[in-house]
RNA sequence: GGGGGCGUAGCUCAGCCGGUAGAGCAGCAGACUUUUAAUCUGUUGGUCCCGGGUUCGAUCCCCGGCGCCCCCA
């Protein structure tokens, strides 16, 4: 042991890391390699499990807890796939290696790797009798507690990789996320679309009404902007004659945050050529089913809150006009621009924030957020939204106000947003030059003009209907869970 | 932006009316060949989030700050 190393007597005390260190220089002193490269394994625990009495298998894991009982020991391994108890005897693995390194350098949260053979104990356990133990990597801190894990939450997100190893309800949570993902894409796929790739840095923030986050390019000096939304892209790909395209894609967004908002996120967008928002809605409703159909075994979901959901079937059609109707008793139809709407909220009674500096759209969205969307519970697809709160939806032929849209609605969380998309380039033009006055004026969440969007269009569109999902917020419900974050591995907090 | 709450050992948590901190697990030393939150004996470990203030004395009261949560705008 060199100077540094403090001694391991109790009349000296130590830090658990310096313990620790203390050991690793130990494992080395008798030639044991504390991180060695490779470790062939024969079954994952929760397949060794089921092995029959008697078959010899190569184990590795996580150690959890461990019971020494003078020469015998038991100890629980830990892998992705769950635990599995070993047992460890002087008599097999010999005295020495089990009085001085099993008993003295292996700790909680070390990996192992186990050779021996199933046994099932008197208690009916499943346990593997080691012939030889293995060591597979050496911790330096000690994991949480093996009784309550980690259950601070803040905790579990700024060490994740803790709450993973500890809390097997985490790695199923993740685990669902993976899952649900897939069985979106195998749809997808199976319904002949094609997944791209289209950019997140790109010199414009195009595609929906948000703030960027802003960066700097060296090389091109020039400023960058990270992606709202691939919206723009994605249509761009349609223009060149790909019809139906799609790209679960990284969004972010420089806003507030709240437990179901997050600075950046991850979207399922959609793009089929010659479809209208009512072909779109069709899909939308199978693809949402049959996904949680596959990956929760019902259609039906019990929220964070208690609150039941059913997914299958087909979801009630509500329109815009009329929810903000029975919640607010204001008809937006009666007030064609935002100085009339305004003076019908004051009138109510109600205040939205930014009032002052609305659009009408904005201002009609402000008063739905406020009014209706906390009471909806549906699945329900909420329609008919007006034309200025829809700068790239296409217009209703039938009623020029109002667009070819719709948004799913589940729990008060907008979980889809879909529209039968403008493909008329002028429209377009005329939509971005109001939206680029109403940001002129103060309305930070408005549209720029968008010229190279504007040239592909002018090149040419089919039919389109375009269809936006956040991943985060479907999973988050699917869950159980009522903050974005229990969702995302890693999301970003302040440095503590 | 406003209001409320939380922050104590590696983890989970106590801490009364202000008297400089405890438990369980983990760690360390020991006993123990069927345990599974093993048990038993002994024992180490603290910037009580940070900085001020009040006080003879502050984890506790006051002010400011930091991090996180919840609610509201």
């Amino acid at each position: 042991m060199g100077p540094s190393e403090p001694p391991m007597t109790s009349e000296s005390p130590a830090d658990q890391r310096d313990v620790r260190l203390a050991k690793l220089a130990k494992l080395r002193e008798v030639g044991i390699n504390p991180y060695p490269g490779r470790f062939p394994k024969t079954h994952t625990l929760a397949e060794a499990k089921g092995l029959p009495e008697g078959t010899k298998v190569r184990i590795a894991g996580r150690m959890m807890t461990v019971r020494v009982m003078g020469k015998l020991s038991f100890a629980t391994l830990g892998d992705q796939h769950g635990r599995m108890q070993i047992s460890v005897s002087q008599e097999d693995v010999g005295e020495t290696f089990y009085k001085d390194v099993w008993k003295k350098l292996v700790d909680l949260g070390d990996f192992i790797g186990v050779e021996g053979e199933l046994w099932i104990t008197k208690t009916g356990e499943p346990t593997i009798k080691a012939a030889t133990v293995t060591f597979l990597g050496k911790t330096l801190r000690p994991l949480p507690e093996k009784w309550h894990g980690l259950t601070d939450r803040e905790g579990c997100w700024r060490q994740r990789y803790l709450d993973l190893a500890m809390n097997p309800e985490t790695v199923d949570r993740f685990r669902f996320r993976t899952k649900f993902i897939s069985a979106l894409r195998r749809v997808l796929d199976g319904d002949g679309f094609m997944e791209i790739d289209t950019p997140i840095l790109s010199t414009k923030a195009s595609g929906a009404a948000a703030r960027p986050f802003k960066s700097w390019h060296n090389s091109l000096a020039m400023d960058v902007f990270l992606r709202i939304a691939p919206e723009t892209y994605l249509k761009r790909a349609v223009v060149g004659g790909l019809e139906k395209v799609y790209e679960i894609a990284r969004c972010f967004r420089n806003e507030g945050m709240d437990p179901s908002h997050l600075q950046d996120f991850s979207m399922l967008e959609w793009y089929a050529a010659y479809w209208d928002w009512t072909d779109n809605m069709a899909f939308t409703e199978r693809l949402i089913r049959s996904a949680v159909l596959e990956t929760t075994g019902s259609t039906e979901v019990v929220l964070a809150d208690g609150t039941k959901v059913d997914f299958g079937g087909t979801w009630p059609r509500v329109s815009f006009r009329e929810l903000i109707k029975k919640d607010a008793d204001i008809d937006i139809e009666a007030f064609p621009d935002a100085t009339s709407l305004r003076a019908a909220i004051r009138a109510r009674g109600l205040d939205v924030e930014d009032m002052d500096v609305l659009g009408r759209g904005n201002l009609i969205d402000a008063l739905y957020k406020k009014v209706s969307r906390p009471k909806l519970v549906g699945p329900l697809f909420l329609c008919e939204h007006p034309i200025d709160l829809s700068p790239l939806a296409r217009r209703n032929d039938a009623q020029p106000h109002l667009t070819d849209r719709f948004q799913v609605v589940v729990k008060g969380w907008e979980i889809v947003n879909a529209y039968s998309e403008l493909v008329d380039p002028l429209d377009q033009r005329r939509r971005f030059e109001e939206q680029a006055a109403l940001k002129a004026g103060g309305d930070e969440d408005a549209m720029d003009m968008d010229e190279d969007y504007l040239l592909a269009m002018e090149h040419g569109m089919p039919p389109i209907s375009g269809f936006g999902m956040g991943i985060d917020r479907i999973v988050a419900l699917l869950t159980g869970a009522d903050n974005l974050r229990d969702v995302v591995l890693f999301p970003l907090l302040r440095p503590n």
